[in-house]
DNA sequence: GCATTTCCCTAAAGGCTTTAGGCAAATGGG
DNA sequence: CCCATTTGCCTAAAGCCTTTAGGGAAATGC
């Protein structure tokens, strides 16, 4: 009998590719079994549990985020800086919504801990260097900055904006610009 | 045999109540049917399908949002019916956990237009009589504020803001405040 | 009072999750 | 190179969920 290979990052990343492909909600261990042409059994030496899996692919698609966060961050500042992020956000929610769904779980505390998550908020606060913000307005800044791209781009992907002029590339370019209209007029207290 | 005296209405109401207290990934139809004291298969004679089920719950969920949307606007203009309507999301996702997630359940295009849902951009277009926006703006700024009701409050209920200072009700009034002065100061193209 | 309709039941098939225990393939020390 | 150990995938089985089919008893109305 021929070994078919799993270990568990590959399994985890073959259920991040089942995710994207069929949906976050139709990812099942027995679903990524048939996938590898295996018994189901198989998989839970490599994964404890169905919530493990997704936890795994929640962590995977963090850091990926939080990769391509950095690298679209490094070098800019102010307005670009911003965009360069929303399109990281917006970009990989396209490319990926399996993973960008299982990124939304959540997260037990220690977990939450010890994944990138605490990367995004880091790169968050970076843009707002560019800005001239001062705590606690900076913390309001970085809350209101993840709800307005988690918030458009859930809201985008569920085809919350689908049959309604105008398209929604002219409405994300014009967000992000209001965005930054903002960030330079902070209302005071 | 006592008839338990089901009704579709009565099924999914039940099942938005569970949803709140359980979590809405532990809503099935089995659960509900052990609430309810009945068999399983008793429920298929008012629910076509356990989709079908967590259908009714988003489309009673955007239907309870939407009016108490309309009670909130009522007699209200400007920044304050702003703040109402962002507190209407905030509340009632708060005290309905269960329903505000299956409100964010993708319905399909028929359903979706018989919703409640075409209430709700007409809520948001209304708020935006206070302000000076024209189109296309007007439906970019419709789009925003959707963004940050949704994704504030999705962020905020899964615990996104747990555990950094200030408090969330800080932050929130902050965003607003924010939202308005952005609206007052929409850049121009 | 009886026929009809309505409502909930039993029965059963099929899928997913998870655990327990077994055999065969890979690995590596002698 | 051989044999022992480890590792990897398997069979088996139990439990829960969904969904459909068909039956009997309660409610309704003529």
């Amino acid at each position: 009998m021929v070994r078919a290979g799993l270990t568990t990052e590959r399994v985890v990343r073959a259920g991040a590719e089942l995710a994207d492909e069929a949906g976050f909600d139709q990812l099942t261990v027995s679903a990524l079994a048939r996938r590898f042409d295996v018994k189901v059994a198989s998989l839970y030496s490599h994964v404890k549990s169905s919530q493990d899996l997704k936890t795994g692919i929640a962590l995977l698609a963090l850091e990926e985020l939080a990769d391509r966060g950095d690298a679209a961050l490094a070098g800019r500042a102010g307005k670009d800086a911003l965009a360069a992020l929303g399109n990281v956000y917006r970009d990989y929610a396209r490319e990926h919504p399996g993973r960008y769904a299982a990124a939304q779980l959540r997260l037990d505390p220690a977990t939450a801990a010890a994944s990138a998550g605490v990367r995004h908020a880091r790169m968050t606060r970076a843009i707002l260097r560019g800005y001239d913000l001062t705590e606690p307005d900076q913390t309001h800044a970085v809350r209101l900055l993840g709800s307005v791209f988690h918030g458009y781009v859930t809201l985008e992907l569920g085809g919350g904006f689908d049959h309604s002029a105008p398209d929604t590339q002219e409405t994300w370019t014009r967000v992000l610009d209001a965005l930054d209209a903002l960030l330079r007029n902070w209302p005071a207290t």
